[in-house]
DNA sequence: TTCATTCATCGTATAAAAACGATTTAAACA
DNA sequence: TGTTTAAATCGTTTTTATACGATGAATGAA
């Protein structure tokens, strides 16, 4: 009775509630801004910082790279990732199109 | 044992997390667009577009209430809501920033 | 080759989200 | 007062997310 009805909405909705839902955890925004800090980007280092097992932390950073917000390779035995610039940059100009939309339409509201 | 560890991240990150996960659905996207697109914002226009039961639609609607982003008034028997604009702008800014120091870390990436 | 390190994956448990029908509430109107 | 209309809430089901421990795979070092 609960199947997910998302197909039934447009493919810029879409896209843009899947880039909010990549985001729509702390932790995955902590990860992010981790990777923006550091030059090394190993798995381990992040698993130090965030109150969080290391299998957890590796769920998350699978869902980052599922959205297309990070990028893995792997570098002997650990895990380097990095922020995938050119998809975060395509999800954050469509989400100020719809802001600037929003803010358009603003002066009309009830 | 999965109890949630939102509380363990800072205010900055759990609030943008907040405000990302009110924007994770599709239908709520649409339901701020068509806020926007109309003078009129009544919860029944909503139904009539959207491809979901009134019962869902209100439960969208609250969400969205909850996280500040609509207002919601009471006109009649029926309920009019618009884009909550100070709180959509505020979060939108607190984005933009993270949007911007993570590019400005982005040369140094591995 | 053997062992330690590092990370991903698996299995599992719990919690939250998504969706709907049915019911309730509240206002407008006859 | 009773009836209609509109929307919120309730109860329930299914799906997805979160979290962890345990196991597995692959690399590097002894």
């Amino acid at each position: 009775m609960a199947q997910h009805k998302k197909e039934a909405f447009g493919t810029k909705e879409q896209n843009l509630a899947t880039f909010a839902k990549a985001l729509s955890h702390p932790a995955r925004i902590a990860i992010l801004s981790q990777l923006a800090k550091r030059n090394e980007c190993i798995c381990g280092e992040l698993v130090e910082v965030l109150p969080l097992a290391q299998s957890t932390v590796s769920q998350h950073l699978k869902e980052l790279k599922i959205a297309g917000l990070i990028d893995g390779t792997i570098d002997g035995p650990r895990s380097c990732y990095c922020i995938n610039w050119k998809a975060f940059e395509k999800f954050y100009n469509d989400f100020s199109s719809l802001f600037t939309k929003l803010k358009e339409a603003n002066a009309r509201c009830c």
